[in-house]
RNA sequence: GGAUGGGUGGCGGAGUGGUUGAACGCGCCAGUCUCGAAAACUGGAAUAGUCGCAAGGCUAUCGGGGGUUCGAAUCCCCCCCCAUCCGCCA
Protein backbone atom coordinates (compact mmCIF):
# COMPACT_ATOMS: atom_id res chain seq x y z
CA UNK A 1 0.00 0.00 0.00
CA UNK A 2 1.27 3.44 -0.85
CA UNK A 3 0.95 6.77 0.78
CA UNK A 4 -1.79 8.68 -1.46
CA UNK A 5 -0.23 12.11 0.74
CA UNK A 6 3.66 11.14 -1.27
CA UNK A 7 1.93 10.33 -4.58
CA UNK A 8 -0.05 13.36 -4.67
CA UNK A 9 3.60 15.19 -3.36
CA UNK A 10 5.93 13.98 -6.40
CA UNK A 11 3.28 11.48 -8.44
CA UNK A 12 5.88 11.41 -11.32
CA UNK A 13 8.75 9.59 -9.07
CA UNK A 14 6.15 6.84 -8.63
CA UNK A 15 5.30 6.25 -12.10
CA UNK A 16 8.35 6.59 -13.24
CA UNK A 17 9.32 3.45 -10.86
CA UNK A 18 6.34 1.63 -11.89
CA UNK A 19 6.76 1.95 -15.06
CA UNK A 20 9.95 -0.33 -14.76
CA UNK A 21 7.86 -2.76 -13.90
CA UNK A 22 5.80 -2.47 -17.29
CA UNK A 23 3.57 -1.05 -15.63
CA UNK A 24 1.33 2.41 -17.75
CA UNK A 25 1.03 5.59 -15.86
CA UNK A 26 -1.26 5.52 -12.39
CA UNK A 27 -1.34 8.73 -10.58
CA UNK A 28 -3.58 10.36 -13.23
CA UNK A 29 -6.66 8.41 -12.15
CA UNK A 30 -5.54 8.02 -8.73
CA UNK A 31 -5.35 12.05 -8.01
CA UNK A 32 -8.55 12.37 -10.11
CA UNK A 33 -10.50 9.70 -7.59
CA UNK A 34 -8.60 11.39 -4.85
CA UNK A 35 -9.44 15.19 -5.57
CA UNK A 36 -12.78 13.84 -6.08
CA UNK A 37 -13.26 12.31 -2.83
CA UNK A 38 -11.41 14.79 -0.53
CA UNK A 39 -13.96 17.57 -2.35
CA UNK A 40 -16.70 15.53 -1.27
CA UNK A 41 -15.35 15.00 1.97
CA UNK A 42 -14.79 18.57 2.57
CA UNK A 43 -18.19 19.56 1.45
CA UNK A 44 -19.49 17.06 3.64
CA UNK A 45 -17.67 18.33 6.44
CA UNK A 46 -19.09 21.94 6.13
CA UNK A 47 -22.89 19.98 6.72
CA UNK A 48 -22.12 18.02 9.46
CA UNK A 49 -20.56 21.22 11.02
CA UNK A 50 -24.11 22.59 10.57
CA UNK A 51 -26.03 19.98 11.75
CA UNK A 52 -23.64 19.58 14.76
CA UNK A 53 -23.70 23.51 15.53
CA UNK A 54 -27.92 23.39 15.29
CA UNK A 55 -28.19 20.13 17.46
CA UNK A 56 -26.34 21.45 20.20
CA UNK A 57 -28.44 24.73 20.01
CA UNK A 58 -31.81 22.61 19.96
CA UNK A 59 -30.21 20.92 22.60
CA UNK A 60 -30.38 23.99 24.56
CA UNK A 61 -33.30 25.58 24.33
CA UNK A 62 -35.38 22.26 24.86
CA UNK A 63 -33.50 21.98 27.98
CA UNK A 64 -35.22 25.89 28.58
CA UNK A 65 -38.40 23.93 27.31
CA UNK A 66 -38.44 26.19 24.61
CA UNK A 67 -39.55 25.91 20.98
CA UNK A 68 -36.41 24.74 18.48
CA UNK A 69 -38.86 23.43 15.85
CA UNK A 70 -37.58 25.94 13.48
CA UNK A 71 -33.87 24.48 13.87
CA UNK A 72 -35.45 21.11 13.70
CA UNK A 73 -36.52 21.62 10.64
CA UNK A 74 -33.47 23.64 9.30
CA UNK A 75 -31.34 20.25 10.17
CA UNK A 76 -33.35 17.98 8.53
CA UNK A 77 -33.20 19.78 5.27
CA UNK A 78 -29.47 19.34 5.38
CA UNK A 79 -30.00 15.71 5.35
CA UNK A 80 -30.33 14.62 1.66
CA UNK A 81 -27.40 16.52 0.63
CA UNK A 82 -25.23 14.46 3.36
CA UNK A 83 -26.52 11.12 2.73
CA UNK A 84 -25.52 11.88 -1.25
CA UNK A 85 -22.14 13.24 -0.51
CA UNK A 86 -21.81 10.66 2.17
CA UNK A 87 -22.02 7.98 -0.24
CA UNK A 88 -19.99 9.22 -2.87
CA UNK A 89 -17.47 9.88 -0.24
CA UNK A 90 -17.57 6.03 0.38
CA UNK A 91 -17.21 4.78 -3.12
CA UNK A 92 -14.73 6.93 -4.09
CA UNK A 93 -12.79 5.97 -0.92
CA UNK A 94 -13.74 2.04 -1.68
CA UNK A 95 -11.83 2.44 -5.37
CA UNK A 96 -9.25 4.52 -4.22
CA UNK A 97 -8.51 2.28 -2.52
CA UNK A 98 -8.76 -0.69 -4.06
CA UNK A 99 -6.80 0.44 -7.04
CA UNK A 100 -4.37 1.55 -4.74
CA UNK A 101 -3.88 -1.73 -2.98
CA UNK A 102 -3.94 -3.04 -6.35
CA UNK A 103 -0.69 -1.99 -7.55
CA UNK A 104 2.84 -2.84 -6.40
CA UNK A 105 5.90 -1.86 -4.02
CA UNK A 106 8.55 0.72 -5.49
CA UNK A 107 11.20 -1.25 -6.84
CA UNK A 108 15.02 -0.32 -4.99
CA UNK A 109 17.31 1.65 -7.25
CA UNK A 110 19.51 -0.94 -7.35
CA UNK A 111 17.06 -3.75 -8.93
CA UNK A 112 18.13 -4.69 -12.09
CA UNK A 113 16.16 -3.57 -15.46
CA UNK A 114 14.35 -6.22 -17.12
CA UNK A 115 11.59 -8.00 -18.24
CA UNK A 116 11.49 -11.33 -17.30
CA UNK A 117 13.98 -14.27 -15.65
CA UNK A 118 16.31 -13.65 -18.19
CA UNK A 119 17.52 -10.46 -17.07
CA UNK A 120 17.78 -11.62 -13.70
CA UNK A 121 21.44 -10.53 -12.40
CA UNK A 122 23.88 -13.31 -10.58
CA UNK A 123 25.29 -11.86 -7.69
CA UNK A 124 27.49 -14.83 -6.75
CA UNK A 125 27.91 -18.47 -6.84
CA UNK A 126 29.05 -21.44 -4.57
CA UNK A 127 30.40 -24.70 -5.10
CA UNK A 128 31.33 -27.04 -7.62
CA UNK A 129 28.72 -28.40 -10.61
CA UNK A 130 30.98 -31.12 -12.50
CA UNK A 131 28.99 -32.60 -14.96
CA UNK A 132 28.31 -35.97 -14.46
CA UNK A 133 26.97 -38.87 -16.54
CA UNK A 134 25.39 -40.75 -14.13
CA UNK A 135 22.82 -38.31 -13.19
CA UNK A 136 19.04 -38.92 -12.60
CA UNK A 137 15.81 -36.61 -11.85
CA UNK A 138 14.63 -36.93 -8.92
CA UNK A 139 11.41 -38.62 -10.05
CA UNK A 140 13.27 -41.10 -11.02
CA UNK A 141 15.54 -41.74 -8.51
CA UNK A 142 11.90 -41.55 -6.12
CA UNK A 143 10.55 -44.09 -7.69
CA UNK A 144 13.58 -46.11 -7.79
CA UNK A 145 13.72 -45.90 -4.15
CA UNK A 146 10.28 -46.74 -4.00
CA UNK A 147 9.53 -44.10 -1.82
CA UNK A 148 8.21 -41.71 -4.07
CA UNK A 149 4.43 -41.62 -4.99
CA UNK A 150 2.83 -39.54 -7.51
CA UNK A 151 -0.25 -42.00 -8.89
CA UNK A 152 -1.39 -42.61 -5.42
CA UNK A 153 -1.41 -39.50 -4.61
CA UNK A 154 -3.39 -38.31 -8.00
CA UNK A 155 -6.17 -40.75 -6.80
CA UNK A 156 -6.40 -39.30 -3.34
CA UNK A 157 -5.76 -35.48 -3.94
CA UNK A 158 -5.53 -34.87 -7.32
CA UNK A 159 -2.67 -33.35 -9.48
CA UNK A 160 0.51 -31.59 -7.91
CA UNK A 161 0.61 -33.68 -4.53
CA UNK A 162 3.07 -36.37 -3.68
CA UNK A 163 3.26 -39.38 -1.07
CA UNK A 164 6.58 -39.98 -0.03
CA UNK A 165 7.74 -42.74 2.72
CA UNK A 166 10.07 -44.60 4.18
CA UNK A 167 14.13 -42.69 3.98
CA UNK A 168 12.59 -40.39 1.91
CA UNK A 169 10.18 -38.79 4.21
CA UNK A 170 12.50 -39.12 7.22
CA UNK A 171 15.02 -37.13 5.08
CA UNK A 172 11.95 -34.19 4.16
CA UNK A 173 11.57 -34.37 8.17
CA UNK A 174 15.03 -34.63 8.91
CA UNK A 175 15.85 -31.35 6.71
CA UNK A 176 13.22 -29.44 8.31
CA UNK A 177 14.00 -29.79 11.60
CA UNK A 178 17.98 -29.21 10.31
CA UNK A 179 17.19 -25.68 9.05
CA UNK A 180 14.62 -24.88 11.68
CA UNK A 181 17.81 -25.68 14.46
CA UNK A 182 20.22 -23.89 12.77
CA UNK A 183 18.07 -20.82 12.26
CA UNK A 184 17.24 -20.91 16.13
CA UNK A 185 20.48 -21.83 17.39
CA UNK A 186 22.81 -20.10 14.92
CA UNK A 187 21.06 -17.10 13.67
CA UNK A 188 19.06 -16.29 15.90
CA UNK A 189 15.64 -16.38 15.14
CA UNK A 190 12.59 -17.22 17.16
CA UNK A 191 10.59 -20.54 16.14
CA UNK A 192 7.00 -20.06 16.28
CA UNK A 193 4.13 -22.46 15.51
CA UNK A 194 1.24 -20.92 13.78
CA UNK A 195 -2.27 -20.84 12.46
CA UNK A 196 -2.12 -22.58 9.11
CA UNK A 197 -5.45 -20.59 8.32
CA UNK A 198 -6.06 -17.19 8.21
CA UNK A 199 -8.40 -14.63 7.80
CA UNK A 200 -8.58 -11.67 5.08
CA UNK A 201 -7.16 -8.88 6.71
CA UNK A 202 -4.31 -11.30 7.51
CA UNK A 203 -4.00 -11.62 3.87
CA UNK A 204 -4.60 -8.53 2.60
CA UNK A 205 -1.80 -7.23 5.26
CA UNK A 206 1.06 -9.29 3.08
CA UNK A 207 -0.51 -8.50 -0.01
CA UNK A 208 -1.90 -11.75 -1.17
CA UNK A 209 -5.25 -10.18 -1.18
CA UNK A 210 -6.92 -8.53 -2.97
CA UNK A 211 -5.00 -8.93 -6.59
CA UNK A 212 -4.15 -12.77 -5.80
CA UNK A 213 -7.32 -14.28 -5.29
CA UNK A 214 -6.98 -17.09 -7.72
CA UNK A 215 -3.86 -18.01 -6.37
CA UNK A 216 -4.93 -19.03 -3.09
CA UNK A 217 -6.99 -21.43 -1.46
CA UNK A 218 -10.08 -20.64 0.10
CA UNK A 219 -12.27 -22.32 2.85
CA UNK A 220 -16.15 -22.66 2.51
CA UNK A 221 -16.36 -19.96 5.98
CA UNK A 222 -14.09 -17.24 4.50
CA UNK A 223 -10.58 -18.48 5.89
CA UNK A 224 -7.84 -19.30 3.32
CA UNK A 225 -4.96 -21.58 3.47
CA UNK A 226 -1.51 -19.90 4.27
CA UNK A 227 0.52 -19.98 0.54
CA UNK A 228 3.46 -19.64 2.95
CA UNK A 229 4.32 -18.61 6.88
CA UNK A 230 5.26 -15.26 5.82
CA UNK A 231 1.66 -13.96 5.75
CA UNK A 232 1.24 -15.37 9.84
CA UNK A 233 4.61 -14.55 10.79
CA UNK A 234 4.70 -10.77 9.57
CA UNK A 235 0.85 -10.25 10.65
CA UNK A 236 2.31 -11.20 13.95
CA UNK A 237 3.15 -7.58 14.55
CA UNK A 238 -0.35 -6.57 12.33
CA UNK A 239 -1.87 -3.36 14.05
CA UNK A 240 0.89 -3.38 16.76
CA UNK A 241 2.74 -0.48 17.92
CA UNK A 242 6.00 -1.64 18.98
CA UNK A 243 8.93 0.03 21.28
CA UNK A 244 12.04 0.69 19.33
CA UNK A 245 14.43 -1.59 21.07
CA UNK A 246 12.56 -4.78 20.59
CA UNK A 247 13.81 -4.28 16.95
CA UNK A 248 14.78 -6.18 14.99
CA UNK A 249 12.49 -8.84 15.77
CA UNK A 250 13.29 -12.28 13.51
CA UNK A 251 10.88 -15.42 13.46
CA UNK A 252 11.39 -18.67 11.73
CA UNK A 253 8.31 -21.25 11.08
CA UNK A 254 8.50 -24.37 9.29
CA UNK A 255 4.98 -25.05 7.77
CA UNK A 256 3.07 -26.31 4.55
CA UNK A 257 2.55 -23.82 1.94
CA UNK A 258 -0.61 -24.18 0.01
CA UNK A 259 -1.07 -22.45 -3.72
CA UNK A 260 -3.14 -23.20 -6.45
CA UNK A 261 -0.18 -22.48 -9.09
CA UNK A 262 -3.28 -21.29 -11.36
CA UNK A 263 -0.56 -19.26 -13.73
CA UNK A 264 1.40 -22.04 -13.86
CA UNK A 265 -0.43 -24.68 -15.80
CA UNK A 266 1.37 -26.95 -17.47
CA UNK A 267 4.91 -26.06 -16.09
CA UNK A 268 6.92 -28.15 -14.25
CA UNK A 269 4.27 -31.10 -14.58
CA UNK A 270 6.93 -33.72 -13.44
CA UNK A 271 8.14 -34.46 -10.28
CA UNK A 272 7.51 -32.90 -6.98
CA UNK A 273 9.13 -28.83 -7.95
CA UNK A 274 5.64 -27.50 -8.51
CA UNK A 275 2.67 -28.62 -6.14
CA UNK A 276 -0.37 -27.56 -4.31
CA UNK A 277 1.33 -28.30 -1.09
CA UNK A 278 4.84 -28.03 0.23
CA UNK A 279 6.91 -27.32 3.50
CA UNK A 280 8.66 -24.60 4.40
CA UNK A 281 11.01 -23.01 6.64
CA UNK A 282 10.45 -19.01 6.76
CA UNK A 283 12.23 -16.65 7.58
CA UNK A 284 10.83 -12.95 8.74
CA UNK A 285 12.13 -9.99 10.28
CA UNK A 286 10.49 -6.74 11.22
CA UNK A 287 12.87 -3.68 11.54
CA UNK A 288 13.76 -0.82 11.96
CA UNK A 289 13.63 1.29 8.66
CA UNK A 290 17.23 2.51 8.97
CA UNK A 291 18.12 -1.37 9.34
CA UNK A 292 16.30 -3.14 6.55
CA UNK A 293 18.86 -3.04 3.66
CA UNK A 294 21.80 -4.56 6.25
CA UNK A 295 18.69 -7.39 7.46
CA UNK A 296 18.09 -8.30 3.91
CA UNK A 297 21.50 -8.92 2.99
CA UNK A 298 21.95 -10.96 6.41
CA UNK A 299 18.78 -13.15 5.74
CA UNK A 300 19.97 -14.00 2.65
CA UNK A 301 23.44 -15.14 3.97
CA UNK A 302 20.94 -17.29 6.49
CA UNK A 303 19.31 -19.00 3.78
CA UNK A 304 22.60 -19.42 2.00
CA UNK A 305 24.31 -20.81 4.94
CA UNK A 306 21.98 -24.20 4.75
CA UNK A 307 22.86 -24.91 1.63
CA UNK A 308 26.18 -24.47 2.41
CA UNK A 309 25.99 -26.50 5.26
CA UNK A 310 24.21 -29.33 3.14
CA UNK A 311 26.87 -29.08 0.24
CA UNK A 312 24.40 -28.26 -1.99
CA UNK A 313 25.66 -25.82 -4.99
CA UNK A 314 23.89 -22.86 -5.60
CA UNK A 315 23.90 -19.40 -7.01
CA UNK A 316 22.49 -16.02 -5.56
CA UNK A 317 20.59 -13.85 -8.21
CA UNK A 318 19.05 -10.46 -8.23
CA UNK A 319 15.43 -10.57 -9.44
CA UNK A 320 14.90 -7.46 -12.36
CA UNK A 321 12.28 -5.18 -12.65
CA UNK A 322 9.68 -7.92 -14.16
CA UNK A 323 10.33 -10.65 -12.38
CA UNK A 324 10.41 -9.10 -8.58
CA UNK A 325 7.28 -9.79 -6.84
CA UNK A 326 4.28 -7.50 -6.04
CA UNK A 327 5.10 -6.51 -2.41
CA UNK A 328 8.67 -6.65 -2.76
CA UNK A 329 11.19 -3.46 -3.09
CA UNK A 330 13.95 -5.83 -3.60
CA UNK A 331 14.75 -9.85 -4.09
CA UNK A 332 17.30 -12.12 -3.95
CA UNK A 333 16.49 -15.48 -5.34
CA UNK A 334 18.73 -17.96 -4.45
CA UNK A 335 18.89 -21.19 -6.77
CA UNK A 336 20.46 -24.39 -6.10
CA UNK A 337 21.95 -26.92 -8.44
CA UNK A 338 19.60 -29.72 -9.77
CA UNK A 339 22.23 -32.15 -11.62
CA UNK A 340 18.86 -34.03 -12.52
CA UNK A 341 17.99 -30.50 -14.53
CA UNK A 342 21.23 -29.54 -15.00
CA UNK A 343 20.21 -25.88 -14.10
CA UNK A 344 19.74 -23.85 -11.41
CA UNK A 345 16.35 -24.12 -9.63
CA UNK A 346 14.92 -21.11 -6.75
CA UNK A 347 15.02 -22.75 -3.11
CA UNK A 348 14.47 -19.37 -1.51
CA UNK A 349 13.39 -15.90 -2.23
CA UNK A 350 15.00 -13.07 -0.01
CA UNK A 351 12.71 -10.03 0.04
CA UNK A 352 13.13 -6.34 1.81
CA UNK A 353 8.96 -5.34 1.56
CA UNK A 354 9.78 -1.71 3.07
CA UNK A 355 7.00 -0.18 4.98
CA UNK A 356 4.43 -1.73 2.05
CA UNK A 357 3.27 -4.35 4.29
CA UNK A 358 3.48 -2.22 7.49
CA UNK A 359 1.46 0.01 6.16
CA UNK A 360 -1.54 -2.61 5.01
CA UNK A 361 -1.17 -3.99 8.67
CA UNK A 362 -0.89 -0.56 10.67
CA UNK A 363 2.11 -2.04 12.35
CA UNK A 364 4.37 0.83 13.47
CA UNK A 365 7.13 1.18 16.34
CA UNK A 366 7.64 4.08 18.19
CA UNK A 367 10.86 5.67 18.19
CA UNK A 368 12.53 6.30 21.72
CA UNK A 369 11.50 9.68 23.18
CA UNK A 370 9.08 10.18 20.35
CA UNK A 371 5.41 11.21 20.22
CA UNK A 372 4.66 9.91 16.58
CA UNK A 373 5.06 5.83 15.70
CA UNK A 374 6.89 4.77 12.28
CA UNK A 375 6.03 2.10 10.28
CA UNK A 376 8.33 -1.21 10.85
CA UNK A 377 9.94 -2.39 7.42
CA UNK A 378 9.05 -6.31 6.80
CA UNK A 379 11.28 -8.69 5.18
CA UNK A 380 10.83 -12.68 4.80
CA UNK A 381 12.68 -15.51 2.65
CA UNK A 382 12.61 -19.19 2.50
CA UNK A 383 15.40 -20.89 4.96
CA UNK A 384 14.62 -22.86 2.32
CA UNK A 385 11.64 -24.35 0.99
CA UNK A 386 12.51 -27.92 1.88
CA UNK A 387 10.38 -30.21 -0.69
CA UNK A 388 12.77 -28.72 -3.12
CA UNK A 389 15.51 -28.83 -1.01
CA UNK A 390 14.86 -32.19 -0.35
CA UNK A 391 14.81 -33.01 -4.41
CA UNK A 392 18.58 -31.44 -4.32
CA UNK A 393 19.72 -33.77 -1.89
CA UNK A 394 18.24 -36.48 -3.85
CA UNK A 395 20.09 -35.20 -7.24
CA UNK A 396 23.55 -34.10 -5.57
CA UNK A 397 23.65 -36.84 -3.09
CA UNK A 398 22.02 -39.73 -5.76
CA UNK A 399 25.00 -42.86 -6.10
CA UNK A 400 24.41 -44.35 -8.78
CA UNK A 401 26.26 -47.89 -7.71
CA UNK A 402 23.46 -48.75 -5.57
CA UNK A 403 20.67 -46.08 -6.72
CA UNK A 404 21.34 -45.13 -2.61
CA UNK A 405 20.80 -41.42 -1.31
CA UNK A 406 23.83 -40.33 1.29
CA UNK A 407 22.91 -38.85 3.43
CA UNK A 408 24.63 -35.21 4.08
CA UNK A 409 26.73 -34.77 7.07
CA UNK A 410 24.45 -32.11 8.36
CA UNK A 411 21.46 -34.48 8.19
CA UNK A 412 22.96 -37.30 9.81
CA UNK A 413 21.85 -36.25 13.56
CA UNK A 414 18.65 -36.21 12.35
CA UNK A 415 18.27 -39.31 10.84
CA UNK A 416 18.53 -42.03 13.15
CA UNK A 417 21.42 -43.44 12.63
CA UNK A 418 20.58 -43.99 8.90
CA UNK A 419 23.32 -43.05 6.73
CA UNK A 420 22.21 -43.40 3.40
CA UNK A 421 18.55 -44.30 1.78
CA UNK A 422 18.47 -47.32 -0.13
CA UNK A 423 15.89 -48.91 -1.79
CA UNK A 424 13.31 -50.74 -0.79
CA UNK A 425 13.64 -54.68 -0.95
CA UNK A 426 11.94 -55.26 -4.62
CA UNK A 427 11.65 -52.05 -5.30
CA UNK A 428 12.99 -52.63 -8.86
CA UNK A 429 10.53 -54.35 -11.11
CA UNK A 430 7.45 -52.88 -8.98
CA UNK A 431 9.16 -49.41 -10.07
CA UNK A 432 9.37 -50.27 -14.00
CA UNK A 433 6.37 -51.65 -13.92
CA UNK A 434 4.80 -48.32 -13.31
CA UNK A 435 3.33 -49.90 -10.18
CA UNK A 436 2.87 -48.37 -6.72
CA UNK A 437 5.31 -47.38 -4.24
CA UNK A 438 6.56 -50.64 -2.67
CA UNK A 439 6.58 -48.64 0.40
CA UNK A 440 3.83 -48.04 0.87
C1' G B 1 -23.39 -26.76 17.59
C1' G B 2 -26.42 -24.92 22.28
C1' A B 3 -26.69 -21.44 26.58
C1' U B 4 -25.10 -17.18 29.20
C1' G B 5 -22.05 -12.89 29.87
C1' G B 6 -19.00 -9.43 27.46
C1' G B 7 -16.29 -6.06 23.66
C1' U B 8 -15.13 1.87 25.89
C1' G B 9 -8.49 5.65 25.35
C1' G B 10 -1.48 2.33 26.63
C1' C B 11 -3.97 -0.66 30.76
C1' G B 12 -8.02 -1.15 34.45
C1' G B 13 -12.76 0.75 34.67
C1' A B 14 -17.34 4.51 34.82
C1' G B 15 -20.93 6.00 31.70
C1' U B 16 -28.69 4.02 29.03
C1' G B 17 -30.37 9.98 24.12
C1' G B 18 -28.04 16.61 24.54
C1' U B 19 -21.33 21.13 25.45
C1' U B 20 -18.82 13.19 26.92
C1' G B 21 -13.25 12.90 23.22
C1' A B 22 -15.39 10.39 27.02
C1' A B 23 -15.40 10.47 34.88
C1' C B 24 -11.94 7.95 38.12
C1' G B 25 -7.45 5.05 38.95
C1' C B 26 -2.76 3.16 37.05
C1' G B 27 0.92 3.95 33.64
C1' C B 28 3.42 7.81 30.43
C1' C B 29 5.71 12.94 29.45
C1' A B 30 7.16 17.91 31.34
C1' G B 31 7.74 21.06 35.49
C1' U B 32 8.04 22.32 40.99
C1' C B 33 10.59 20.46 45.25
C1' U B 34 15.69 17.83 45.91
C1' C B 35 22.82 17.61 45.77
C1' G B 36 20.32 13.69 42.92
C1' A B 37 16.31 10.27 43.23
C1' A B 38 11.74 8.53 45.45
C1' A B 39 7.35 10.61 47.33
C1' A B 40 4.17 14.73 46.93
C1' C B 41 2.22 18.63 44.05
C1' U B 42 1.20 21.29 39.20
C1' G B 43 0.51 20.78 34.19
C1' G B 44 0.39 17.83 29.53
C1' A B 45 -0.79 13.91 26.41
C1' A B 46 -5.60 9.61 21.67
C1' U B 47 -5.88 8.17 16.41
C1' A B 48 -7.12 9.20 11.46
C1' G B 49 -8.81 12.48 7.78
C1' U B 50 -9.51 17.30 5.97
C1' C B 51 -9.04 22.84 5.40
C1' G B 52 -5.07 26.47 6.19
C1' C B 53 1.51 29.60 4.43
C1' A B 54 0.98 29.23 9.63
C1' A B 55 -1.27 29.69 14.31
C1' G B 56 -5.14 26.90 14.37
C1' G B 57 -10.08 25.22 12.77
C1' C B 58 -13.30 21.36 11.39
C1' U B 59 -14.95 16.11 10.73
C1' A B 60 -14.86 11.11 12.09
C1' U B 61 -13.64 7.30 15.62
C1' C B 62 -16.44 3.93 22.40
C1' G B 63 -15.69 -4.39 18.18
C1' G B 64 -17.70 -3.87 12.57
C1' G B 65 -21.89 -2.56 9.41
C1' G B 66 -26.89 -0.73 8.84
C1' G B 67 -31.15 1.93 11.16
C1' U B 68 -34.17 5.37 14.48
C1' U B 69 -33.48 10.73 15.93
C1' C B 70 -32.73 17.68 15.17
C1' G B 71 -28.88 14.99 18.13
C1' A B 72 -26.32 8.06 19.66
C1' A B 73 -20.81 5.24 23.47
C1' U B 74 -26.01 5.26 25.11
C1' C B 75 -32.24 2.85 21.58
C1' C B 76 -33.23 -1.07 17.32
C1' C B 77 -31.35 -4.84 13.54
C1' C B 78 -27.37 -7.85 11.34
C1' C B 79 -22.39 -9.58 11.68
C1' C B 80 -17.55 -10.53 14.01
C1' C B 81 -14.63 -11.57 18.17
C1' C B 82 -13.67 -12.98 23.38
C1' A B 83 -14.89 -15.51 28.14
C1' U B 84 -17.56 -19.32 30.85
C1' C B 85 -20.69 -23.72 30.98
C1' C B 86 -22.79 -27.95 28.14
C1' G B 87 -22.09 -31.13 23.83
C1' C B 88 -18.39 -32.98 20.40
C1' C B 89 -13.36 -33.83 19.45
C1' A B 90 -7.00 -34.49 18.25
Amino acid sequence: MHDIRAIREEPDVYDRNWARRGLPPQTPPILKMDGERRAAQTELQTLQQQRNEKSKEIGAIKAKKGDAQTLMDEVAALKTRMTELEEREKTLAAELDMHLSSIPNLLADDVPDGKDENNNKEVRKWGETPRRNDVKDHADIGAGLGMMDFETAAKVSGARFVFLSAGLARLERALAQFMLDTHTEEHGYAEVSAPLLVNTDTMYGTGQLPKFRDDQFETTDGRWLVPTAEVVLTNLVREDILDEDVLPRRYTAFTPCFRKEAGAAGKDTRGMLRQHQFYKVELVSITHPDESWKEHERMTECAENILKKLKLPYRTVSLCAGDIGFGSMKTYDIEVWLPGQGRYREVSSCSNCGDFQARRMKARFRPAGAKDTQFVHTLNGSGVAVGRALIAVMENYYDADDAGIIVPDALLPYMGGIKKVMPLEGIDAAAQKGKKAAGL
